[in-house]
DNA sequence: CGGTTGCTCAACCATTAGGTTGATTAAAGC
DNA sequence: GCTTTAATCAACCTAATGGTTGAGCAACCG
């Protein structure tokens, strides 16, 4: 639907508590890497490449303006993460159904197949 | 409420692809390190590991019956989850609207005061 | 009892991730 | 034109990941 939302980028990227906090903190607005980097006390090229792996999730993009490059939040793939997780706990719910006190949530709507992965 | 959700380990868990499917096949009920291993082709010790990771991010539990070690989802951490990427999109919405056109969700249904969150 | 089944523990290995410092590019500002 | 500002590129280090093999433990099977 996202086309290719890159789950593995995208739950990887989120699990770093300055990216989410970066996250967070460009869910106001745009800023640039000095801005981003000031709360951190971390060098300006550690917070670049946090920027850069929050990209490569797709979860912002970066603009250039003068010398700056600021970046802002790109909302499909964060879209796309919440749609997994809610997909994911439909799917739970279908079939399974001792999970519905677990997760509290309405009744499934339909049946489906799922096949596995080759990992690396 | 769901105490300590660890959002580094649960973001961390879901961002490799074989946990993922892992998680996939719980959903379906509890599965066996065995059973668990089959579609991978990877070695039991390796799913074993796998199935410590997810535990320790909270989204799974394992019980003990016999010599099999059966593990079976976890919903809280999971609905944690969600949750912190609803709330997320939420706090998007307010005070910087432009994001609803990226998001394309519906409109924010009321002024709220929500703040951040300091991290690490 | 001895063997098999189901799994974990331990050691190890290769790759990646998060961070650093140092050098370089690129656009403004006198 | 040189200097400052904003950021990236490059090399490097350390620690964590994802995987392996091999040994060990616990419970059931005959």
């Amino acid at each position: 639907m996202t086309a290719t939302l890159d789950l593995d980028a995208a739950f990887g990227a989120l699990a770093d508590p300055t990216r989410r906090a970066m996250v967070q903190r460009l869910a106001r607005g745009p800023a640039t890497v000095g801005e981003l980097a000031e709360p951190f006390d971390l060098t300006l090229q550690a917070v670049s490449k946090h920027l850069t792996v929050l990209t490569r999730a797709g979860l912002v993009e970066r603009d250039r303006e003068a010398q700056r490059r600021p970046a802002r939040l790109c909302g499909p793939a964060l879209a796309g993460l919440t749609e997994w997780l809610l997909d994911f706990r439909t799917h739970v719910t279908e079939g399974y159904e001792r999970l519905d006190e677990l997760l509290a949530h309405d009744p499934p709507p339909s049946p489906s197949a799922q096949r596995s992965r080759r990992s690396r």
